[in-house]
DNA sequence: TACCAGGTCCTCG
DNA sequence: CGAGGACATGGT
């Protein structure tokens, strides 16, 4: 994937430091545009905020929302999106000013801040926890479910209980969260679907390696 | 042509 | 609570 402007994606811990705050808002907005989008059609309306030069919280929320729904329209359900992206950019205004000062709080209380604002459910604001600002706190996707469920891990379904599992049996480290949930991704697009699991099946790689990682 | 993609909101039983 | 439908575009 092309990069998008002069922002190089920090996937992986080595690269992390601190972000600044047009990266941070940058993945925040990519957290709500991706929502049930493939990621190429986000980027290209990543691209398109970028050179309209939008990517900020002020002007995000004074942009006339008929000319943010034509910048965001490739990623799909761009009228409900260019009003998530409203609603969130005035949330931050309202608090702080700035991601980074929004989002340092208590986690419990920044989370719930979050998914009080329309738009803004619990994939969407843990991501944005996770990637914008570096706190503690698993991601659990349709990725994660399926192949949790797969490996038999888990048996749940909601999204509270399986995060709960996977918080209660790792490290409390950002970094790692942000590893398991890359490599579920990443599973996802790779893995066979064959009902028992093949020998040299990236699934039960990560299964055997996975579980030596987590507390039992 | 049909189906899918890293969700969320709203409504109804 | 959990299920079902709406929301929209671009790729295969």
């Amino acid at each position: 994937m092309t990069p998008i402007g002069e922002f190089v994606p920090r996937y992986r811990p080595e690269f992390w430091g601190a972000l600044s705050e047009r990266e941070r808002l940058e993945i925040a907005i990519g957290a709500i545009l991706t929502q049930n989008t493939n990621w190429g059609n986000v980027c290209v309306a990543l691209e398109r905020l970028n050179r309209a030069q939008v990517l900020e919280l002020e002007k995000l929320s004074k942009i006339k929302l008929q000319k943010l729904q034509s910048l965001i329209r490739s990623s799909g359900y761009f009228r409900q999106k260019s009003r998530k992206i409203k609603v969130f950019a005035e949330a931050a205004l309202n608090r702080g000013g700035s991601l980074k000062n929004w989002l340092s709080g208590p986690l419990e209380e920044t989370r719930n801040d979050l998914l009080s604002l329309w738009g803004i459910g619990p994939e969407t604001a843990d991501s944005i926890l996770l990637y914008a600002v570096q706190r503690p706190i698993f991601v659990v996707d349709a990725y994660t479910l399926r192949i949790s469920r797969r490996i038999g891990w888990v048996r749940e379904t909601s999204y509270d209980k399986l995060q709960k599992f996977f918080e209660s049996h790792l490290p409390k480290k950002s970094f790692l969260y942000a590893e398991f949930h890359a490599l579920f991704v990443s599973l996802a697009k790779n893995h066979c679907r064959t009902k028992p699991l093949c020998a040299g099946c990236p699934i039960a790689s990560f299964c055997a390696t996975g579980l030596r990682v987590m507390k039992t």
